[in-house]
DNA sequence: CACTTATTGAAAATGATTTTCATTATCAAA
DNA sequence: TTTGATAATGAAAATCATTTTCAATAAGTG
């Protein structure tokens, strides 16, 4: 999903199009890795300099109600976002350069059942994320 | 593991025994659930009325340092500890009363292997975890 | 253009965690 | 058992991330 239609479903959801958000929407939408509301805020400052912190985290904050962003979990923090993914799907993390894939079609139902006869949970749901090297950094 | 246990290792690895550190091993070592640092204080004051939360916060560093304590990552927050689970294990969290319990036999080669075709990345590690309701709270 | 009000950034407030430091307690050695 | 080196402690201060407050500004509707 482009930056232009997270704006739109900005605009739909009754919120106004400002310079601010356009930067920083931009920021993250392109960015392949996870980014920090700090991190945000140093690469959209370079192209809007007025930008206040405070923006940025207000601005996180209606992305991820509105479920274009998700907040990634790693052992190093838990503060940092990417652009959501589409349906069912899970994420994949160099853990060299942070860079970020995205994949579906895990199966859990059969363990899940299992898990649930054993333990007398009911289960709804999961959290699964894998961790590793990616392309560029095996390289190296 | 029992509290005594985690307290020879302490020992173990060069650390003094202290009352401070006995009160919060017994307080993160008896809990079903993953507590905060406030929460093992509040709890872990009420044997021992001096404690200092600089202590509570300084012993949980040192258990996970030992990995008798692993963090809790849950969509409210990601500062709650629980004692490690022993080998390979994963977590299930009531949704409802915060219980924890621990379950092994996930079985995630294949679904990795082609996850590594796929996208180019070496895997290496993984993180699971299920959410649902405990038999407890089900029943309500 | 004019008006309503959502949005903004600066500054202050808050809350969690870490650092500093003088005092105390642990434990190995005598 | 006593002694001594020093690890550990808790109070207070410092730091860091995030949230709140607020007056000024800008967006969008009519
Ligand atoms: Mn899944
Ligand atoms: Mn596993
Ligand atoms: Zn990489
Ligand atoms: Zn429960």
């Amino acid at each position: 999903m482009a930056a232009d239609q997270w704006l739109t479903q900005l605009q739909e959801n009754g919120y106004r199009l400002t310079e601010a958000r356009r930067i920083v929407v931009e920021a993250v939408e392109k960015s392949a890795r996870a980014l920090t509301p700090i991190e945000v805020y140093d690469i959209a400052r370079k192209k809007y300099r007025a930008l206040g912190l405070v923006t940025v985290y207000r601005t996180l904050e209606k992305l991820e109600e509105l479920h274009l962003i998700q907040r990634v979990h790693q052992p190093l923090g838990c503060q940092a976002f990417i652009s959501a993914g589409e349906g069912h799907q899970h994420l994949l993390l160099c853990q060299n350069c942070g860079q970020v894939a995205f994949f579906e079609g895990d199966d859990l139902d059969v363990l899940t059942e299992s898990i649930a006869q054993k333990t007398g949970y009911q289960i709804s749901e999961h959290w699964l994320q894998l961790f590793g090297l990616c392309a560029n950094c095996r390289a190296d």
